[in-house]
DNA sequence: GCATTATATTGACTCGTATCATTTGTTTAA
DNA sequence: TTAAACAAATGATACGAGTCAATATAATGC
C-alpha cells in the first residue's frame, strides 16, 4: 500500500491542486474517495457519466476505446502522479468518451468534479493560480519535447554551445566548463569518448578552441551553419547546472 | 509583413485564446498591440515592469537571464505561435525575470494582463474553457514525450503492438492494421525498409504471425520482455535551472 | 485479361554512435 | 616525489538504422 504522507506529496505537487489554499484542499478532499484497483479492473466504462476524474497515486492504468468492430485502442497509459479526465470536467462533458481500466494494481482518488468547480467559481484567484502552473508545465514540456527532438550527438552539443555562450554581439563567445566533460557528455546523453572525438572534430574544422576548462567559440554564425537543428527547434533545455565564473 | 487573416489563425488557435467569445476577444484586442522587433532588439529587459504577455507572430526570440559576472544564459526560445510571460501575469509576479530579445525579425502581440485577468475574474466559465484547453495540452504532451523517450525503432514498434492489441485476457492478441505499413512505419518514424526488416525479425522470433493485414501477437509477455521500455518516461523533474553568479 | 501504378520486400552500402581495450595526461595523497 | 586514482583521448570493432537500387507483390483501371 502507499502512505498518507506520500499521498499528499502526490496530490500536493500536482498542478491542479498545488495552488488551493488549505481550506479549499481541505475542501474538496472532503468529497474525495481513495480505492484500490486489480489488474484488468475498469475505472470506468466508455459512455459511463462523468462526473468525477482521478489521480493515480500508485501504479498505472490505461485509457482505451472500443471500435463498433471490436478492436481496442489504447489512447493513453496513466502513471503515478498523473490525472485523468479533468478536461472533461472542464469541458462539461457529461460522458467519459474512453473506459479506463488498471494494468497493474493502482491507488487513485476519485476527485469530484462539481466540488472542484465549485471552489473555481467561488474564487477565480485560484483557477488563475491553478493556470498559472499550467502555463510553467507547459513551457517545460515544450522544452523537453524541443530537447527530445535532437535527435544527434553534434546537435545536442551545438545546442548546448549556443545556449550557454556568453553574447557580447561579437561573432565570437566563451564557455566555462564547471563540470567535467564526463558529466557534460552524460547531461547531453553523449557517451564520453564520442564527446571527446566531436569536440576534436570540431577543433580541427576551426569552429572552437579549446583551453582548459574553457571552449572558445570563433565564429557564432558558422556554428549556426554547421548546426543541421531543424528551425522550430533551435531551444533544447538541457538540465544543467551552468555557473559562470569570472 | 504578417497578413491580417495569418494573425487571427495564429491567435485563434492559441489555448489562451481559443476559448474566448467573440465579445471578450474583441474586448482583449482592443487593448493589444502589434508591433515588429528587429535582431538584437529587445522586447523588454530583465527587471522591467511586467505588465503584458505576448504571442510570437512570426519570427523567433530568445528569452535569457544575465547573471551579475555577465554571464548570459538562454532559458528559452520563442517561435510562432508561442506565447511568453504569461505565467509571470497569473503568478501576479510584477517583474520580468528574463530579458526576451529577437534573434531573427519578428512580429508580436502585447497583451495587456490586467484586461486578460479582467475577463478570467468577471466570467470563471472562461477561464475554464481555458484550463480544459490547456489539460488537453497538457495530455498531449505528455504523450509526445513518451513517444520522444523510445528511442529506438524496435521499442517504438514494440510500445505501438502494446498499445493497439485487442486485450482478450489471454496472453496472445491480434492487431488490425488499417492503414499501409507505410504510414504505420512513418508514424513510428521508421523507414518503411526497416520496418519491414523489423517484422521479418519478430516473425522468425516468434514474437508475432502476419497475414494478410494481420498481426498476431503469439505470447503478450514475450513481447513485453523483448522491450525494455523504460517503465517510466523521462518526463518528470528535470530542473533547468541557471544560478546566477554570486 | 493485361498494363499501370502503388506498396512491400530484399540486398549492398554508408554513417553515426556505442562499446571495449588501451594509452596518455592530470590530480591527489602518502 | 612517486604511486595510485581518476579523467581524457585514441584505436579497433560492432550494431542500428538510413539510403539507394533492384525486385516482388499487390491493387487499380481500361
Amino acid at each position: 500500500m502507499i502512505t498518507d504522507s506520500h499521498i499528499i506529496d502526490i496530490v500536493s505537487t500536482h498542478h491542479l491542486f498545488s495552488a488551493l489554499t488549505d481550506a479549499e484542499f481541505k475542501q474538496l478532499f472532503a468529497t474525495a474517495k481513495t480505492f484500490k484497483v486489480e489488474p484488468l479492473e475498469n475505472v470506468f466504462h466508455q459512455g459511463d457519466e462523468a462526473n468525477r476524474f482521478y489521480l493515480v497515486l500508485r501504479g498505472h492504468l490505461k485509457l482505451y476505446r472500443t471500435s463498433p468492430s471490436g478492436q481496442e485502442k489504447v489512447v493513453e497509459v496513466m502513471r503515478q502522479g498523473n490525472t485523468f479526465a479533468e478536461a472533461l470536467m472542464f469541458n462539461n462533458k457529461p460522458f467519459y468518451p474512453v473506459a479506463a481500466q488498471a494494468v497493474s494494481e493502482s491507488d487513485l482518488i476519485a476527485i469530484d468534479n462539481e466540488t472542484y468547480l465549485k471552489i473555481l467559481k467561488i474564487n477565480p484567484e485560484a483557477g488563475i493560480a491553478i493556470m498559472a502552473n499550467m502555463s510553467i508545465r507547459l513551457h517545460h514540456d515544450l522544452n523537453e519535447i524541443e530537447m527530445l527532438s535532437v535527435e544527434n550527438a553534434k546537435n545536442r552539443l551545438l545546442l548546448f554551445l549556443l545556449k550557454n555562450l556568453q553574447d557580447n554581439n561579437s561573432n565570437e563567445g566563451i564557455i566555462e566548463l564547471d563540470i567535467s566533460k564526463r558529466t557534460l557528455a552524460s547531461l547531453l546523453s553523449i557517451q564520453p569518448e564520442t564527446f571527446s572525438r566531436l569536440l576534436k572534430k570540431m577543433t580541427k574544422e576551426g569552429l572552437i578552441e579549446e583551453r582548459k576548462g574553457l571552449i572558445r567559440i570563433m565564429d557564432i554564425d558558422a556554428l549556426y551553419a554547421a548546426s543541421d537543428i531543424p528551425v522550430q527547434s533551435v531551444t533544447g533545455n538541457i538540465p544543467v547546472q551552468f555557473v559562470p565564473g569570472e
